[in-house]
DNA sequence: TTAATTTTGGTATTTATTACTATAAATATA
DNA sequence: TATATTTATAGTAATAAATACCAAAATTAA
């Protein structure tokens, strides 16, 4: 059934000339350091070819009789211990000769990528260090060259969270589970770029919407009037969750 | 390299446990008849097993050398003759035994299938008769039961289609080029559902987006007042194309 | 003790949305 | 032909929301 890679398939035969794959899952994970006002992606760094050395997307291959997302949640689980991380599917990369491993005669197994999309808390996630290679996060404006198109599906997560946070509550995917409302605040600047709105009355726009409740915990955060700790309540968004809504 | 099938593959060797793979792509075809107010699909009648005479999105498997989008393209570009169509990739799914020619005891040969979003405009697409089976559209609220998982398919490109036309311009990819304000107004009901908006305050807050030009040419369909044919203007367009807005 | 900083509540102005009205220009019909 | 009906389009008043500010409160920093 299989065709030698090392022969010319028959191009009269229509099965003979398919492609076959093999599937990879790689995930891009986002953090932010909310004491930094940064946003982290995590890293490994590859110890074996192609691509040796260099920065990479935590993925792996699907395994026999594995689903995508489980073998997506497996890689992230051997990487970063985080509970209540926020998963979704990003996109698909399968063009021939995105991976150098591929036969450059175009014949042979080819590699697809199934990225993922995952946010995580900083404060209450932690890298699982490993004994052969690097884990580490990166600053989101500071990313080295990565291995194979890792840049391009980087992008393409990265361009999902600034869209993404614009219409969903993503943000509190990413905060840590209480928080005050300047968090939220210089994390939409962050995201979306520093002068987007006004601190005052983003305030307003966004308990208005009516799902952050006040836990009337107060906190001081440096120097000024301590703040109010607010979470989100979910039961509260429910009902909001497919009315077509701006965020900022 | 490759595992026989028929074998248990030696589970503490890494590599002989990765899945094979036959990627397909498979096609969710919208096109909207603004005569009778209808969203359609375009459904193929299978020939063949598995699923033999069930209606199916129309796809193919990837060839050697073919790129998704390619493959994508391939495949429309053989079932309907369409200029301008809107095309993105829709979502991968690829969990194990969503195709029965899989082997059932997980190992062996799976199929991934990324499906991708399509709109073309009716009035100026044609089918093209295929010899040895069917095509034909399908009005979206009126879909038989379909081969595979792609009534699943099928539903998330239906939800793509509803929430994506709130804050972008897909209206202007499956309306004619030249429409009156009217049928966007249809158009927009019949997707997102009968009582939505005032005509009159659509009109007015469409308008006032700027990228709608009128081109002086007014026409009558049935009573009333002729209308004038508007068309969009993707240059106006441009600068709004990252700003977040809504379009109801 | 005073200054600086940050939170929080608030207001006036501008802008947008909404519900509605009126007129224009066609077709349908008696 | 005259009149009703239909649809397009413009516009308006009332309401709601967004925006640009302001000021008091409660803390830390000097």
């Amino acid at each position: 059934m299989k065709t030698n890679s090392k022969l010319k398939p028959n191009a009269n035969s229509k099965s003979e000339s398919l492609a076959d794959f093999k599937v990879g899952v790689d995930n891009v994970i986002f953090s932010v350091d909310i004491t930094y006002n940064r946003v982290l992606v995590l890293l490994r760094k590859r110890n074996n070819d192609p691509f040796k050395n260099y920065w990479s997307l935590p993925g792996t291959l699907v395994r026999q009789g594995e689903s995508l997302t489980d073998a997506a949640y497996r890689t992230l689980a051997e990487k970063i211990q985080a509970d209540n991380l926020y998963l979704e599917q990003l996109y698909s990369f399968g063009n021939p000769g995105r991976d150098p491993r591929e036969n450059p005669d175009s014949y042979g197994i080819r590699y697809l990528s199934v990225s993922y999309f995952a946010l995580v808390r900083y404060e209450e996630s932690k890298i699982i260090n490993q004994t052969d290679y690097s884990i580490a996060w990166y600053r989101v404006n500071d990313i080295p060259k990565l291995a194979f198109d890792h840049d391009k599906i980087l992008d393409y997560g990265w361009n999902r969270l600034k869209n993404k946070l614009q219409y969903s509550p993503l943000a509190f995917d990413v905060l840590p589970t209480e928080f005050t409302l300047n968090e939220v605040y210089k994390l939409y600047c962050t995201i979306l770029g520093e002068n987007f709105s006004d601190y005052s009355n983003f305030r307003s726009r966004l308990l208005k919407l009516g799902f952050l409740s006040d836990t009337g915990v107060k906190v001081s955060r440096g120097a000024g009037r301590p703040a109010s700790l607010y979470k989100f309540d979910s039961e509260a968004f429910a009902p909001l969750k497919d009315k077509p809504l701006l965020f900022i």
